[in-house]
DNA sequence: TAATTACGCTACCGATCCGTTGCGTTATTC
DNA sequence: GAATAACGCAACGGATCGGTAGCGTAATTA
């Protein structure tokens, strides 16, 4: 959301170019993939967007003000998965986290923002608040309806076990920097089941994944 | 290690202060820590190290090198975990880990170079040999001597499973911002014993994790 | 003592940054 | 047509960056 939009718009003069904002906030993303942080500098955002700068000035107040309203944008809109069974929702979890973090120029994004909120506190208050929390909850809404149908006994730590699947894919994706496809996220999601629900088949290696693919 | 050292140092003249070029390397990790890469600019380091500008130049040809020798230096010297059980290894991993990552400032420092790494190709390379591949090397043998105790079945994808781990605790670390703690270390490992070896207790739920922490 | 080399300090260069200003132009309303 | 406001463009000021150079001084060897 830009910095300013008031009641009714005003209604003389030339108005504003309604395709700019989301051309800015685009390439601003890009030069971040691309190059991190500090290289999103106004003028090359504004070069990227095919703005002038004082296009951008015109609609936040500065470079912070334009970052923050850029990760205001970074909600996720797929409706969270619910098949009936635990193993159909942590596996589409996992395919939705995988279509949008497995692959540049995403997976880049991310890792410049981990790096980026490890010093700027507005930042983080704001990605964990729009983004983290609310992919988080996912989870836990996931494993609380398996609790509901008695698919699985209550009282565990849903989020750190959400983690450790989140987490793996994270640490693939920008720590070693190795691709993640589909094939890596069946095999997350059976070990998370055995660690889970003792009572799945217990006599199949993880490699096992390929039935779950096959479904 | 630095750019220039050479056979039989030169004997003529003022020597080198033997202090200036780890204080160099400390205060660039210092201002990483506290304000990301682009921060740890070559006035601030020189500042902070207490030393000159003229001084960084002697010893690295550029700011790259300075960074480059710098992540030299982040090898880990603690010797693997060799219980003689599964699960005593991977407490002491988790243990080790939590140590190292759980508490700033490394843990901010490891959120930096993720993002640094993702448009440093260089720094992604030295770092991720000489420092990632070697952690998970650790825990590859770990996996492979209970095998060889006849522990568990071989045959699964211990590296994943080991990213199930170290990507719970370093998606605690950068991504929420929570502090890790040991309790979290043992109840991943608790959960990760039951996605690896059937035959572990199954009845007592993750909370069971205090169980672990008193041995 | 003389030669040599590292040191801290200051100053500088060219480039780039954020943010602002002014101006001619374009699109819209009154 | 007059008034209004967004547009692109160019320029600027003050700050900071990486990297270099000069200078007086401190520490060592021959």
């Amino acid at each position: 959301m830009s910095a300013d939009e008031r009641d009714g718009a005003p209604k003389r003069g030339r108005p504003r170019d309604a395709t700019a904002e989301a051309a800015i906030l685009r390439a601003f993303f890009e030069v971040v993939a691309e190059q991190g942080y500090p290289a999103a500098t106004m003028d090359a955002v504004a070069e990227r967007a095919g703005v002038a700068k004082t296009t951008i000035y015109r609609r936040w107040a500065s470079r912070d003000a334009l970052m923050i309203a850029a990760h205001g944008l970074l909600t996720d809109e797929n409706p969270p998965p619910d098949t009936g069974t635990l193993r159909g929702d942590l596996l589409g979890i996992a395919s939705l986290l995988i279509e949008n973090l497995g692959r540049p120029p995403l997976s880049l994004v991310a890792a410049a923002t981990i790096g980026e909120m490890a010093h700027n506190p507005d930042l983080a208050a704001l990605f964990r608040a729009a983004v983290v929390e609310q992919r988080l909850a996912m989870l836990t809404e996931i494993f609380e309806r398996a609790v509901a149908r008695g698919e699985i006994a209550p009282g565990e730590d849903w989020r750190l076990l959400s983690e450790m699947l989140v987490g793996a894919v994270m640490f693939r994706v920008v720590v070693t920097g190795e691709r993640v496809d589909a094939r890596v996220g069946a095999t997350l999601v059976v070990a998370l089941l055995r660690a889970i629900a003792p009572h799945v088949d217990l006599t199949r290696p993880l490699g096992g994944a390929d039935d779950l693919l096959a479904e």
